[in-house]
DNA sequence: AACGTTGAAATAGTTC
DNA sequence: GAACTATTTCAACGTT
């Protein structure tokens, strides 16, 4: 048999994309579910588009509360590079 | 007591946007979890990027495909092109 | 002729093309002009890292002040379905 | 006066910064106009979705273009589909 | 039921 | 060449 390898490689991506196919499943489901907790709160008499726009305000919040961390940290970078220069050590006793 | 109901309605709503970040919150643990899959299958020599056009098609039906696929020869050959694919070629005798 | 119709379609499919074709070079001129930018700072000794931060932080700044006001907006209008009912006027004398 | 470094330092990095906004704003103009000539694209009838399909293509060079189909195939065959699509059937009948 | 709007996903490009 | 960013594309949703 010639194509021991070449199967080998066929089972070897097949899997992969079943796992992949599989974990797609389950994020599909879960999209389900959120949109039908939306028709409930509807139902119940909230007005779904300012909920959706809460919720994305709350996410902004949390992105951007991330990004000013991010640079937060690449500011202390630059001064750690500038550690041993008085300057630098002025600006990190602020920060530290 | 003034304000049941109005209270209720708050916990209500607050129960409501909570289920709603909960599941968020699952679903993008998935996203993470089939963003590794595809970095395994990357490590393991796969071609990612032809991964996600197969999966693509493979949730997309037949018929779809099909049709998709003549209306691009018929742009296609509006503008004059494809004359130099294979793939192309073999298409053009459909329809020409 | 058959085709005075397909001809004309053709046609136009193609000014369209073409109109596409020439703002994407022209937008893609302006992504040339930005790197040149960050690279000229980068020469002055700027860290052009943080800079693509503190612009990024920028954006999401103005993003989310476009947000608050869209969202503003609907509590309005939700408001203003409730204008004629006491509860209702009562709310819109606070934001009025 | 002390800070004539850091003021100028200061002032040429709000120059660089401001120039950088400013053609952002030119490019996401440039987006804008884009997106409008599709909607007139669609109005007339066309399909935006196969004319950026088509865009792409142009964009690609055709061998880039014959390698990504022929690997596209090898996948496909891995997996035991393919059987079904016209274009597909002709592409079996280079590969196989 | 098409339309635009918006959020998510994928791809391309860039930097280190 | 690997990671990160930015852009672009795709899909879902509510709306009209």
């Amino acid at each position: 048999m010639n194509n021991v390898v070449g199967n080998n490689s066929a089972e070897h991506l097949k899997s992969f994309m079943e796992r992949i196919e599989r974990l797609e499943e389950e994020k599909k489901a879960l999209t389900t579910d959120i949109g039908e907790v939306y028709s409930e709160a509807k139902s119940a008499g909230f007005d779904t588009k300012i909920m959706r726009k809460v919720i994305a305000l709350r996410k902004m919040d949390a992105a951007k509360r991330q990004e000013q961390e991010a640079l937060m940290e690449v500011y202390m970078n630059a001064l750690g590079m500038l550690a041993d220069l008085p300057l630098g050590q002025a600006a990190l006793s602020k920060v530290a």
